[in-house]
DNA sequence: CTGACTTTGTGCGCGCGTTCACAAGCGCGT
DNA sequence: ACGCGCTTGTGAACGCGCGCACAAAGTCAG
């Protein structure tokens, strides 16, 4: 499992009422599944049996199942799963259905990039404000928003909007502080930093470096091994 | 733990001769402690305790402890580690020490971000070769490359090169598929597709999408339980 | 040289996640 | 109407990783 990002808050809630809790786990599996049921459902597939759509999504069937059962998602046996109602399904826990609005932070290389990546609105996540601290880049116009300068942040944040932090590391957690103090509790972070963020907030990362890094761990191993071990 | 990715092939000596083997978990932590021990030498630190050291990276320093112990780095009980054999010791694990290639293939967005990033090289990685199948971006200069056809692959890759896959979904396994024949065995996918690749071969994706959704299924949770649970 | 303090290295228990394997359930052909 | 085969949902076992807590080991003061 992906240990980087962990939901200190989730249990909050001693009783677990009605709303069954999902493991951290099968979330992070929920959208790969939503994928694999689009492009199921573009193939123009009414019904998806267990086996058929962890082979698309390249996991386990038997995990699969377990998955879906944590969010009550019955299929029906000797059938399979209706395509259409699943991605309803999955769309819904993933909270995908109403729109839900980014905050990007730092439009440099990697925030353009972002910016004018189309691959999130089509699925219920749009970004819908730049931010940055360069004057010079305040009033650009990419992909359509105008951005705007970092002291407006407090203007762009709705209710339930996620923050990105492209900017350098060194201004990541100036800027991570500054959106939970404008009230965002979910932050993906692309700077190589560690931050810290107080209880209640999400943090996620995405380092490009350390995936490399491991890549280039294994890469290493195996050379090791093929000259020091070949007998 | 992130469970996104696996190495097949770790197993693949019934008999862990002598050079010990070292926990995916661990692996993935490795670069974090080599940023946080530059971050400790660019300040002039020369020893450190588990303590500090964790603190930096955001880790509980029984882990880090045990991880170092893995790579059978010996601190000085007393006093802690020292901070540039700690680096010599943690770059050497991860194969850092010999330049390691990285061939970038598809030149859009994403990968004109990536060539031009910094970040790579400081610590041992390098982006050595761009590659792209659309004519007109052939010969363009990105951050002093020059762009080649994805049809001179074999030509650019050496032996331990690392692939990225910047390329639309559509064309990823294609890709994976080229990159695989020109023997490349470690390879990061930033398209949201699922690829596969023959054993031996290690493959890590960087989803941004799935980011995005995973922190929203949270800010969803939230969300329902400020509405539903206040009691 | 001795004793007290500091820090490493690790044994152990716990909880989570993965997987196998199977019973329960549903549709369909006869 | 009725079993036959297919698929789901889940109980249980296994393995891994995490973190506590402590003994071993080294440093430093006097
Ligand atoms: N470019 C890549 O491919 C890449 C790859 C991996 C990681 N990263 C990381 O992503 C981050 C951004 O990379 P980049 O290449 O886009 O950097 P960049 O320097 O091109 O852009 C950074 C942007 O952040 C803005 N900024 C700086 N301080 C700010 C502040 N306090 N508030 C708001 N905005 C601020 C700058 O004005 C600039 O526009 C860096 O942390 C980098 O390490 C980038
Ligand atoms: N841009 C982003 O911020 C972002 C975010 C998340 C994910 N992604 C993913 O990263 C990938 C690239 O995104 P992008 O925005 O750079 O797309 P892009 O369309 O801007 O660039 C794709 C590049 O790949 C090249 N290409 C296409 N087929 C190829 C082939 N067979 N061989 C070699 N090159 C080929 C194209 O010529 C183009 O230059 C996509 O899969 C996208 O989903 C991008």
């Amino acid at each position: 499992m992906d240990p980087s990002s962990l939901s200190e808050d989730a249990l909050a809630t001693p009783a677990p009422r009605r709303q069954a809790m999902v493991p951290e786990a099968t979330v992070a599996r929920l959208p790969i599944y939503l994928r694999a049921l689009h492009v199921l459902a573009d193939d123009g597939q009414t019904t998806v049996s267990s086996e058929a759509l962890a082979e698309v999504a390249g996991v386990n069937s038997a995990k699969l199942r377990k998955d879906l059962s944590h969010l009550g998602s019955y299929g029906t046996r000797g059938v399979g799963y209706d395509v259409a109602h699943l991605i309803e399904q999955v769309s819904a826990e993933l909270g995908l259905l109403r729109h839900c609005s980014v905050v990007l932070v730092g439009v440099g290389n990697l925030g353009r990039a972002l910016a004018g990546y189309g691959g999130f609105a089509s699925r219920g996540l749009a970004i819908d404000a730049l931010l940055d601290a360069d004057r010079n880049r305040v009033g650009e116009q990419i992909a359509g928003l105008t951005v705007r300068h970092i002291d407006e942040l407090c203007d762009v944040v709705s209710k339930g909007s996620i923050g990105v932090i492209a900017t350098p590391a060194q201004a990541a957690q100036q800027v991570c502080d500054r959106l939970v103090a404008a009230g965002v509790t979910s932050i993906l972070n692309f700077a190589p930093t560690v931050l810290s963020v107080p209880p209640g907030v999400d943090l996620r990362k995405v380092d490009l470096s350390l995936e490399l890094q491991i890549l280039s761990f294994h890469e290493h191993r195996k050379a090791a091994l093929a000259q020091g071990a070949p007998v």
